[in-house]
DNA sequence: TCAAAAGTGTTTGGTTTACACCCATGA
DNA sequence: TCATGGGTGTAAACCAAACACTTTTGA
């Protein structure tokens, strides 16, 4: 596992947890809750974000509740902003986690106590049904941030997933699942890759999250029949190689797939 | 609009119907909701199973709520099979709707008033976030039935929507869009289609669902070649004309092909 | 015996796959 | 000057779309 970011202690925070501990209740969408697979792209792995739980050995997606007056979209945004300082990032939800069995009454009660809570019908402590939304987003442009439940905010690669809490293992395995189908009939790489990039960043890209190779002349034939890329006159320079071209996406064209739906497969 | 299922009255759930207004919210998972757009398919003609409520010009989804310690898709299940009669079908979640303003006090005060209850913060005013799912079902094999709120239980053409409630229409148009989708990478058709039917009647659903024509010939070809089909020894009699093959699902590939997910486009 | 639908190909063009050669660059 | 990766091309296999002829049937 790579080193983690640094820790956050947020003594200050005590007050604020008790009273949302306590209240939260009344501000949030009874027993429900929003949970991000917000996958960043860096060294050829695929990455996901993830908040190492205080109270517990365990790890989390970044989450969060919905406010009584708050669009469901709008929280999973708020969320994501919350954890990384990103906005208007491609995000979007992918399942509602509902089994019977969503608790770890074990770890509430353990930040109960801490707290020195009540814990008797505490609203923590109900099923929970949670939306799972994920968001595809440039490793290098996020400043990753601890909540006050969490003592790390970081960057884990995809196969170095350590013990989740809940069934947080199953939303990430579903999150991936979907990306991949996602890919077969849409673009993807947006916010995933940085602004210029260059042929070879974005086949990494396919061939990290599809897990297989691609021949690299037939997938920039490919790639480009989709017209979602723009040709840029600069080449990146310093490789010991050639110098390869960059490309950046076209915006407008891109969107447009989006919305149609690519076909065909890879 | 096609004739109407009988009305049925149920003027002995009035009693019920008070039970659950006042205690619902003891017995389900706090405002959340589960909304079944039910598809199925008679001569050429794609239609939804619709509800015509009580104390209202509109029309609803079938819906329901999901038990304390349900799951989400028992839940759907037992929506499904309330309003059909049938069970073990495909039944699949494909959104949550939770905007903030999905809320329609006025039908909600009518009900309230009609059955002399306290409106003053009725767990049914507030807003609900909805899980929708959709089902595929054969058209003639189910025995549709009102729920307490209903006075009619019906098969609507999807080209005949009435006015909905709340935003069931929007609920209906992705749930179409997400069956489209879906065609282009898994089979469809059975549960939507008798046990055995001709080519032409899977070519009419395919054709009704996609809104488009598709060559015979090369229709054929192509949904042979994904190996879910069994040609059986037997024909149709009595039409007008040559009497056609008669198919029936392989389940066994079928439950391959689904889980797999084809390929290709139509 | 005829109209309508079923059964069965074939041709054509495009897409995917597999594979090969030359070029630019820094070490 | 050489190892490495970039840029470009082509043949074969495969698939999708367009289209035509023959067969069966009841009226």
């Amino acid at each position: 596992m790579k080193p983690l970011s640094k820790t956050q202690d947020h003594p200050s925070n005590n007050k604020l947890i008790k009273k949302f501990l306590k209240e939260g209740s009344h501000f949030h969408h009874p027993s429900f809750s929003i949970d991000c697979v917000i996958f960043g792209f860096h060294e050829n792995q695929l990455k996901i974000l993830l908040l190492k739980m205080h109270h517990s050995k365990k790890w989390a997606l970044p989450g969060g509740f919905v406010g009584k007056d708050e669009d469901l979209d709008d929280a999973a945004h708020n969320i994501l902003k919350s954890r990384t300082g990103l906005t208007n990032i491609f995000l979007q939800q992918f399942h509602v986690f509902g089994s019977q069995n969503r608790e770890d009454p074990k770890y509430v009660n353990q930040m109960l106590d801490f707290y020195n809570m009540n814990k008797k019908n505490h609203w923590l402590k109900k099923r929970f049904i949670t939306a799972g939304y994920y968001a595809l987003v440039d490793y290098s442009r996020t400043f990753p941030q601890v909540d006050p439940f969490s003592s790390h905010c970081s960057w884990i690669n995809l196969n170095e997933i350590p013990a989740m809490i809940l069934d947080h293992k199953i939303i990430i395995d579903k999150a991936l699942f979907t990306l991949r189908l996602q890919l077969i009939y849409q673009p993807i790489g947006l916010n995933l890759l940085p602004k210029k990039f260059t042929m070879r960043d974005i086949q990494s890209l396919y061939e990290t999250i599809l897990n297989k190779k691609i021949d690299r002349r037939n997938f920039q034939r490919k790639i480009l029949s989709l017209k979602i890329l723009k040709k840029l006159k600069e080449k990146k320079k310093g490789l010991p190689h050639k110098s390869p071209h960059l490309f950046k996406f076209d915006e407008k064209q891109y969107q447009i797939a989006l919305n149609e739906g690519l076909k065909g497969s890879w």
